[in-house]
RNA sequence: GGGCCCGUGGCUUAGCCAGGAUAAAGCACCGGCCUUCUAAGCCGGGGAUCGCGGGUUCGAAUCCCGCCGGGUCCGCCA
């Protein structure tokens, strides 16, 4: 409903504006603690017309002039000294309510806009770690956030079958076996990482690792069911943790069918013709507008890389979708340049968008999956868990135990989520498993214990024969923590909206813990059961709607929204 | 060496792109609040020359230049 309060001051605004004769390009609105929404613009005008900004500001709003229908959305505006603010009325504050009763705030495919989003893609070598859960979390909020808004989202995980590290993997189980009681990832990683301990000893074996990939790479038959076990067996693994995070991918894409159906190939052929070539010896370079760094395209043995293998792999993507956009961790930066350069010189009309993060490391240094070095994602997800049960446990003895361990899995993964968006992309991390086991205060369970407040709420009403009515009375809500959460509600879809166009999480997730602290004060001031009547109905729709804005702002980030807890 | 990112109370961050109203939160710390819908809560308090130095501006955490500290990339790896 902000939108809608949002736009109907940039037209009053704007022919206030043209009815003094200012002239400006932009209207500087902005939210602010003051008002329900201010324009600073009278500084703007202050330089060009040689007045004070605050006579301008007032000049300003005395052309303002607020429609008497009740269709208008603003109760007042006043000039505060050089700041022009305007108030929201109580047609506003009803119509928040209504619209979330009604459900008409959802916009399901309202754009006729398609995105794939690809994500994760981490290479099936051996489980997630920290470092793929930020990408995975975060590219699964991302999707989250654009199908809210309105687009039609498809995911992807691109597995990178191709590489010389799913060589070693492969290599490693034919030489020491996969073990069989383990989950799958985790028993390709231990022949990863003995492969690995093996290799550097001794020099000799990297031939067989060479001879592999080309074999694979030519469609050796039987080495293709090698790498197929080798390769199904760690993914399944890795969508088991996937889902336990509460994400599921629509696509896996395998590189290696860009090799098998020409596209690679013919990739190579055009960026020949096209682009700015050197050779050395018989492999091919690329040189790029604007990048230092030229790109290779193929080797001297003739097989392809993985650039060349991703180019074919957004080519094919550009034919399928009207967006793209990648989620990478900052070390893919320049490769992604490369790719966007490459792909506008193949005459690529959709060109992917990136999302990048920053590194996650360890107190005890950078991650590394070849080394043994990192926390797996499953290790994590059963430290916090059982960490989050002690909490519960403490608090619900009351509960059964099935019922406690549901509460801690919603609790502990949502609180995971929860940290790995709250803060901006570009912040590097430093994990500390400690850290991250403290549920934080103020994280995703301060948001689901308001969820459950309100649950149980509705409840307790529901228990006496009391439901949320239509008939309520609204304008009853008029208490300063009432009107504070009916303008946190308001809020919702534009925050949507805004990390859509943005790509951005961080001001979500502040928003929903906002959200959650409003909801908590309007709980700690306003008794909605024990209270006359007609009160009592109008409190009960705004629990009701709080309920709902709290289970979709968790739901767009990916966290479930516990009844109880 | 070059590119990109980060540097805001003791700790973790928001604000920076589109400069303006007392620099905003959380954790930690101190003090209050459970005979009323879950105290994983609420209320109050102390604590920051926004890394440093210049510049632009009526006005800079925000823009520009130069430093300093940290990270990362610069493979015929992915």
């Amino acid at each position: 409903m902000y939108r809608e309060f949002k736009r109907e001051v940039e037209s009053l605004l704007k022919l206030a504006l043209e009815e003094a004769s200012y002239e400006c390009s932009s209207l500087e609105l902005e939210q602010s603690e003051h008002a329900d929404i201010s324009s600073r613009v009278a500084f703007t005008l202050a330089t060009r017309y040689r007045k004070s900004p605050d006579s301008i500001a007032s000049d300003i709003v005395r052309h303002i002039c607020i429609p008497s229908t009740d269709q208008t959305l603003i109760a007042d505006v006043v000039a505060m000294g050089p700041y022009i603010n305007f108030y929201v009325n109580d047609t506003f504050l009803n119509a928040t309510l209504q619209r979330i009763i009604e459900g008409t705030t959802r916009r399901k495919d309202t754009r006729d806009i398609k995105i794939i989003v690809e994500h994760t893609s981490a290479n099936p070598d051996g489980p997630l770690h920290i470092g793929h859960l930020r990408n995975a979390i975060i590219g699964d909020a991302l999707a989250r956030v654009l199908v809210r808004s309105g687009y039609r989202v498809e995911t992807h995980y691109y597995v990178n079958d191709m590489g010389r590290q799913v060589a070693v993997a492969v290599w490693g189980a034919s030489r020491f076996g996969l073990s069989t009681e383990k989950k799958g990832d985790h028993a390709v990683v231990d022949a990863y990482i003995a492969a690995n301990r093996l290799l550097e000893s001794e020099a000799k074996y990297q031939s067989e690792v060479e001879t592999l990939m080309q074999r694979y790479e030519k469609g050796d038959v039987e080495v293709m069911k090698q790498y197929e076990v080798v390769v199904q067996r760690c993914l399944a693994g890795i969508k088991a943790s996937l889902q336990r995070l509460n994400i599921k991918h629509d696509h896996f894409i395998f590189e290696s069918r860009f090799v098998r159906s020409g596209d690679v190939e013919r990739i190579i052929e055009e960026l020949k013709q096209k682009g700015d070539i050197k050779y050395e010896g018989s492999a091919v370079m690329l040189r790029l507008e604007g990048i230092e760094k030229e790109l290779v395209i193929q080797r001297t043995d003739g097989t392809s890389l993985y650039t060349t293998r991703d180019l074919a792999y957004h080519r094919w993507k550009s034919e399928r979708c009207d967006r793209m956009i990648d989620v990478f961790g900052k070390d893919h930066e320049l490769v992604s340049q490369q790719l966007r350069e490459a792909l506008i010189l193949l005459d690529v009309k959709v060109l992917p968008e990136f999302v990048i993060f920053e590194f996650v490391s360890l107190p005890s240094g950078s991650l590394s999956t070849r080394a043994g070095r990192y926390i797996s994602a499953d290790e994590l997800m059963d430290k916090i868990e059982a960490r989050a049960y002690e909490e519960v446990d403490k608090r619900r003895g009351d509960l059964s135990a099935a019922k406690k361990r549901e509460i801690a899995r919603i609790v502990g993964i949502g609180a995971l989520r929860y940290d790995m968006v709250k803060v901006s992309p570009d912040k590097h991390i430093m994990f500390d498993l400690e850290g991250a086991l403290d549920i934080e205060k103020k994280g995703a369970p301060f948001i689901q214990y308001a969820h459950a407040r309100a649950c149980s709420i509705l409840r307790a009403a529901s228990e006496r024969g009391i439901t949320a009515s239509e008939s309520a009375d609204l304008d009853l809500l008029r208490a300063n923590s009432e009107v504070a959460l009916i303008k946190k509600l308001s809020m919702f879809e534009y925050m949507v909206d805004n990390a859509a166009y943005e790509l951005k999480l961080h001001p979500v997730a502040r928003y929903a813990r906002e959200l959650a602290e409003s909801f908590n004060i309007f709980y700690k001031d306003c008794p909605v059961l024990n209270t006359s009547e007609e009160l009592r109905e109008a409190r009960l729709v705004l629990v009701e709607c709080t309920k709902r804005i709290l289970g979709d702002v968790l739901s767009v980030l990916g966290i479930e929204a516990p009844e109880e807890m």
